[in-house]
DNA sequence: ACTCTAATCTTAGATATCTAAGAAAGAGCG
DNA sequence: CGCTCTTTCTTAGATATCTAAGATTAGAGT
């Protein structure tokens, strides 16, 4: 028998056993593996994948923005923006164009191609979602929007408190090498 | 200044007021992305990476799986587990070792450094938590383990059920080349 | 007007993850 | 025994994501 992703059935087991606190981290990141895989599995059929779904509704929502802008509503950083955008643009889905006054943005519009997108694309996000959340109480996924929420804002409060950054490569880097100067973050 | 992640006050706007229900994903999302990177900055100091952290959480309490259980606990797929530990081992947590019974099966087994980390790694992973769910009340924790628990397993019940698969890179080549012809799985 | 700084996009290179397919070792059966 | 099927690990190649740093354009201050 083919395998159905990694072995759904170990790794249920695992979390109805014990769960202490410290694993709550893994059960949101293995939630958002089962609803990324589920969107993208559908989407695929009509070549979107999840990072263009997240654009795309943006777009359809308001067209025209530029990157800067698209990254900010994604929640994620330009280069991911940029390399979504350059995968989109291939596929046709949008095009890019600079405008007269700021000559550094490039703004993003949808074709007619992407903007067709819309109409097949939610109806599959909706599904995902009807599934996702079936049999399970409102109140419930309510209060899980509250406590997601939440998290993101302890977190994010908390990087900008205690002034962190995330390691980059070259930080991994020097770490392995063994070198352990300790490096604050030079502020500026 | 120094941006703080992608814009967080931009996000957390965004959130705060139109979240409709297709939007679950993208909340679950953002939340995996703050809590593993609360959790990646702090193990930076040690050398560890939060894909490290997955494998060596389960090592330490069960040391000498094969990569393939280690794959299963995880809930990850064995090349993922494969090339983390490759890492691994290159930083010196972890051996692999044949044994007599079955050639094929690797076992892993922590080294004594590999196994220091745990006292190290476990409050980080603690802080964190406490962090991210401060000002929650428990309840509202609860009720999303479950939901979160019901979301990975109405997924993976309808990806079995519905027979889907992971669209593969060379299903995307081929739908963005634009041949529709549809495959389903070639039971075997 | 010139220079310096800030904003924006781009490039470079890293990790984590996946599917597909290859290689090697065991297991089962005629 | 020998052939086939299965299990396990490995390799190949793709996407999504990040940090750091380069390139370009605007804007501000002197």
């Amino acid at each position: 028998m083919t395998r159905p992703a990694p072995d759904t059935e170990t790794m249920l087991r695992h979390w109805r056993e014990a769960v202490p606190d410290d694993r709550l981290a893994h059960l949101v990141k293995d939630a958002t593996r089962a609803l990324v895989r589920a969107l993208q599995m559908r989407m695929a059929e009509h070549a979107v994948s999840f990072g263009h779904w997240t654009f795309l509704r943006i777009l359809w929502d308001c067209d025209g923005l530029t990157q800067r802008k698209l990254s900010e509503q994604a929640g994620v950083m330009e280069p991911t923006t940029f390399s979504a955008l350059n995968a989109m643009e291939r596929l046709g889905y949008v095009t890019r164009r600079k405008r007269g006054g700021d000559r550094k943005k490039v703004y993003v519009f949808l074709t007619a191609k992407g903007r067709r997108l819309q109409e097949k694309l939610v109806p599959l996000a909706e599904e995902v979602n009807r599934i996702a959340v079936s049999g399970v109480p409102s109140d419930d996924i309510a209060a899980t929007r509250h406590v997601l929420l939440s998290i993101i804002e302890n977190l994010a409060r908390d990087e900008h408190a205690t002034d962190m950054r995330m390691p980059s490569t070259r930080d991994l880097a020097r770490l392995k090498a063994g070198s352990k100067n300790r490096r604050k973050r030079p502020r500026q």
